[in-house]
DNA sequence: CACCATGTTCCTTG
DNA sequence: CCAAGGAACATGGT
C-alpha cells in the first residue's frame, strides 16, 4: 500500500478516529516490529496514554500522544514497509493472522496487521530525521532538487528512491514521474538538463497530489474484509473492476504506451524494477 | 520449482 | 568520510 499519497490518505482516515481515544491495553504479537524498543518499554509508556495527534513525513507515520498522567508529549513512529495495514475494528473483534500489534482502545481495537513485517511501530524516532524535505511543501523548490541531483552519477529512478533526497517517492510513483515527464529512467542525476529538473519536480508534485485525491475520492476497505469493496484498500490493479487504472506505466508490462503505443518496457535497477516506455522517455540529457 | 512484490537498513567494496 | 551495490528481513501470489 503505502508511497506518500497511501499514507497520507490512511493518516487523513485515522486522525479524526483516533483522536482523544486511551490505550487501555497493548499486545505485541511481533516484536521485531517495535525494532529497536522492547516489547516491556513499548508496552509501558504506552498504556493508558492517550492519542492527541497524527500526521505524516515522507512514508512515515507520526502518532502523538499525551503519557497518562501529566502534560508530556510523545511520539510513536509508524511504517507500514511494503504490506502494512493500520485500522480500527469494534469489538469484540476477530485480529487476522499476521497482526503484528494491536491496541484496546475501549470501544475499537487498533490494529497494525503486516504480512511480511517489514513495517514499524516504534518509539525510535530516528529514522524522521534523517529524511529529505516533503516533496509536496513549499520547502521543497526546483533549486533545492537540482543541487540534490547535481553531483550523483546514479541513475535518476534510483535516485528519486533515496529518501534523503525528497521524502515519500516510492517504485510505483518513480516511474509514473518519470513517465510524465519523458525523462529516462536511466539518465545519470548530474546529466539532467535544467528543463528536465523542472519537469520532473513538476511530475513528482503532480502524480502525487493525484494520487492522493484519488484516494480521498474513492471508497477504501481498510481492513481489507468487505467482500464488497473486495479488500481494495488503494492501488493494486484490478482490485475494482469499476475503477480505472491508476498508473501510466507501473505494471503495465508488454501492454502499450498510452501516448504512442510502443510496448512499455521493464528493466531493473538497484535490484526494482522500473517501467518505461522507451519512445517517449529519451535517454538523452537536456541543457545543463 | 521459478519469479515477482508498494521498503528500509546493514554490510561490504572501492 | 562518502557513494554505490547487494543481501537481509519475511510471506505470499502466480
Amino acid at each position: 500500500m503505502p508511497e506518500l499519497p497511501e499514507v497520507e490518505v490512511l493518516v487523513r482516515h485515522l486522525r479524526p478516529l483516533l483522536y482523544g481515544k486511551v490505550i487501555h491495553a497493548v499486545h505485541v504479537s511481533r516484536p521485531r516490529v517495535l525494532r529497536p524498543t522492547s516489547v516491556r518499554t513499548f508496552t509501558q509508556k504506552l498504556k493508558k496514554a492517550r492519542f492527541t495527534n497524527l500526521s505524516r513525513r515522507g512514508k512515515f507515520l507520526l502518532f502523538t500522544l499525551s503519557q497518562r498522567k501529566g502534560v508530556e508529549t510523545m511520539g510513536l513512529v509508524g511504517h507500514l514497509g511494503m504490506t502494512g495495514r493500520m485500522y480500527l475494528l469494534s469489538k469484540p473483534a476477530t485480529l487476522p493472522k499476521h497482526t503484528a500489534v494491536s491496541m484496546d482502545l475501549g470501544d475499537k481495537q487498533f490494529v497494525f496487521e503486516d504480512t511480511r513485517y517489514f513495517g514499524r511501530l516504534t518509539l525510535e524516532t530516528g529514522a524522521i530525521e534523517r529524511l529529505g524535505p516533503e516533496p509536496l511543501s513549499n520547502e521543497w523548490t526546483t533549486d533545492i532538487f537540482a543541487e540534490a541531483l547535481r553531483n550523483s552519477t546514479q541513475p535518476i529512478k534510483v535516485k528519486l528512491l533515496d529518501q534523503s533526497l525528497v521524502a515519500g517517492i516510492g517504485n510505483i510513483y518513480a516511474s509514473e514521474a518519470l513517465f510524465r515527464s519523458g525523462i529516462s529512467p536511466k539518465i545519470p542525476a548530474r546529466r539532467l538538463g535544467k528543463g528536465q529538473v523542472l519537469q520532473l519536480w513538476r511530475a513528482i508534485r503532480e502524480v502525487l497530489a493525484e494520487a492522493i485525491d484519488r484516494g480521498i475520492s474513492q471508497e477504501l476497505d481498510y481492513p481489507g474484509d468487505s467482500k464488497r469493496l473486495d479488500g481494495f484498500f488503494y492501488f493494486g490493479r484490478s482490485a475494482r473492476e469499476d475503477l480505472p487504472e491508476p498508473f501510466s506505466v507501473y505494471g503495465r508490462l508488454g501492454e502499450p504506451c498510452l501516448i504512442c503505443g510502443k510496448v512499455i518496457r521493464r528493466l531493473i535497477q538497484a535490484s526494482r524494477s522500473t517501467f518505461y516506455c522507451p519512445h517517449c522517455q529519451t535517454a538523452k540529457s537536456g541543457r545543463r
